[in-house]
DNA sequence: GCCAACGTTGGC
DNA sequence: GCCAACGTTGGC
């Protein structure tokens, strides 16, 4: 997807993680606050960590199954596009025998903690802010766990987490 | 290639 | 825990 026109164009995301499995807590306390985000078995989300999703990128970190749902904090992309290894693993979870090691079905990428929201802002509160009507995690029966995230977005959401 | 059945996601 | 929305699978 050609939504980058140059290198010093930075891209924006949201990755939707249950915080039962994975938390922005769990992210902050990895090894040099990195962590694989391995796990993504939907072909349209794969397409956006394959071909897409750029070092240096950010990320809007977001709680699903939450109380509240919520996005909750800000990292940034370290590692571009690689096979997810898990898909390889039988005893994983993620597994999936019809992914190949020579021509890999699954993606990941690798994004560092940069920061946790003093106050999340729940899934009510982004409704209702002006200019977010559009937001791809706001659209009804909205399931996509990467979600590309416009500049204009990411400004107002950032601003209204800063409490502005 | 259609579409019913099934499995999953995720808000509520 | 419920269930609507969505994606995938497989019979035909």
């Amino acid at each position: 997807m050609a939504n980058k026109t140059s290198a010093q164009e930075k891209g924006y995301w949201l990755l939707k993680s249950e915080p039962s499995a994975f938390s922005i807590t769990d992210l902050e306390k990895a090894a040099k606050k990195t962590t694989h985000w391995d796990g993504v078995r939907n072909f349209q989300a794969r397409n956006f960590l394959r071909d897409s999703i750029k070092k240096g990128d950010q990320i809007f970190f977001y709680h699903s199954n939450s109380e509240p749902s919520a996005i909750v904090g800000i990292a940034q992309v370290v590692k571009e596009g690689y096979p997810d290894h898990t898909a390889f693993d039988p005893e994983d979870p993620h597994f999936d025998p019809k992914s190949k090691k020579d021509s890999p079905t699954w993606y990941m990428v690798d994004v560092q903690h940069l920061e946790t929201f003093p106050k999340p802002l729940g899934l009510e509160e982004l409704r209702h802010l002006p200019g977010l009507k559009n937001m791809v995690l706001l659209q009804k029966g909205s399931r996509l766990s990467v979600q590309p995230v416009t500049k204009a977005e990411w400004e107002i959401v950032s601003k209204k987490a800063h409490g502005k």
